[in-house]
DNA sequence: CGACGCGTTGAATGTTGTCAAACCGAGTGG
DNA sequence: CCACTCGGTTTGACAACATTCAACGCGTCG
């Protein structure tokens, strides 16, 4: 569960030799993410004995999964293209959409204290991912300090996220909502060199309704009312944001 | 971060020595809530070496911390009489309730992954708590697994019901959320071996409110709706069930 | 072309929040 | 002993906000 909070720092311009992300034979070394996923105080041979335990498979298509409810937990993932959303489902079988990942970010930890997945995770289009098993990562820790750090500092963050979103849900209107999920996105974007400014939200009108507890046309509505009120330039998925400092002013309310 | 789910299973008539709660003096041997906050697995001498390790403080009064934001993380705890709650604060300085905690129960895990607390936890009346050392814990754990296979097994339980509270806060309107909470407060003294009819409610409305995202008034409306349709008896925190059925039906729409 | 998924918009409804007032029980101090 | 305050709670009237239901537009895909 992430994507109202931001994900890790530094932002390093490694390589020239940039591949499409969708290429699975790229190394850790290479990858344009390595600056958003991987530790910063790796060396270039610590680097090296990660990537031997990555693995990186076919793309996945929209709306396959990464894994299921219930599955065996046995690794954590890495967005390298495309994006991710993941959901619970309660005894009830409501579905609650809990994070929406980005390139460079990680997600798949809330097995880490079960030994089974308690949330599922499927592509929002088509996305490739690193797989990180988890006992190999686990053992790596051991001898590398700083890889361990940056683990438990990811998994921090997935439970205050989770805390910030309850705050969210529970003390804001829709508009602070949806506001709130702009900037974090385009936070995001920025993050990876992309515009913070211009860029496609990959989720759906359902999927940011699910996430923060409105209903579809709440969440378009709040659009309209951005577009008139001259935050933003809405064009379906397309988003421009107009006037980031209103924004900021409605998610910090 | 819990209240929704009921905490761990087994209730046995431990001892015939049942001394005051709020004693210090009192072993884990000997402690009436053990069923509840011991893995069941452990055999006698691992209750006892774990009982060396578990400090026992003077009782806790009213609206006392038991640690603050930003303290460092040195504990894990469980609640031996009274009752506890748990905040966090955000950015922004508002105030969110996060979980509430009743004899028995373990909190303060928040910190784990983090060298220091995210959210505070405050006596909501006096209250006795016996206090974890982690590094201790830790050390425990490696020669007793079924300690082990228990402390994750209630990390897990922490996680799992943020996941129930997102989906509480963002599906489910002001009568669901206080049915749902009602219940499980119930739930969990019926499971300490006292009434799940009659109870006694150890936090304000102010505090429910926090926690479910509803106002006061919206709390204190509901309570009176439901005397008013026969499900409950309410005298200001005294809470007697009349009609358990519909109230969980309710709560699992 | 027609069906379908997705998004938008409008009108009506309903739930929850806001504001204000009053109540109640527990202390407190005259 | 009584009047007083104070915090927590309840209740009412009203307004605001979000949902519901319905219709429609638009693009894609069979």
């Amino acid at each position: 569960m992430t994507a109202i909070s931001e994900p890790s720092d530094l932002s390093r311009n490694s390589t020239m030799t940039v591949a499409c992300p969708h290429n699975a034979s790229i190394s850790c070394t290479d990858c344009r993410m390595n600056s958003l996923c991987l530790p910063i105080a790796l060396e270039y041979d610590e680097v090296e004995r990660l990537n031997e335990i990555v693995q990186r498979g076919r793309p996945l298509q929209k709306d396959s999964h990464v894994y299921d409810i219930a599955d065996e937990f046995s690794a954590v993932y890495a967005v390298r293209s495309g994006s991710i959303k993941t959901y619970s489902v309660n005894e009830q079988g409501v579905i609650q959409v809990t994070g929406f990942y980005l390139p460079g970010e990680i997600f798949g930890m809330d097995g880490i204290a079960h030994t089974h997945h308690v949330s599922a995770a499927v592509a929002m289009e088509t996305a490739s991912i690193c797989e990180i098993p988890f006992s190999r990562l686990e053992e790596l820790s051991i001898t590398m300090p700083s890889l361990q750090r940056h683990f438990f500092k990811l998994m921090s963050k997935e439970i205050t996220s989770d805390q910030q979103l309850i705050t969210l849900l529970s003390k804001n209107s829709a508009e602070e909502r949806v506001a709130t999920l702009l900037l974090s996105i385009s936070a995001r974007n920025a993050k990876r060199g992309l515009s913070g400014i211009r860029f496609r939200l990959p989720m759906s009108r359902a999927d940011i309704g699910n996430y923060l507890g409105l209903t579809v046309e709440t969440v378009s509505r709040v659009f309209s009312r951005f577009q008139k009120q001259g935050l933003l330039n809405v064009d379906k998925k397309e988003i421009e944001v107009v006037d980031t400092l209103a924004l900021q002013e409605l998610a910090n309310t």
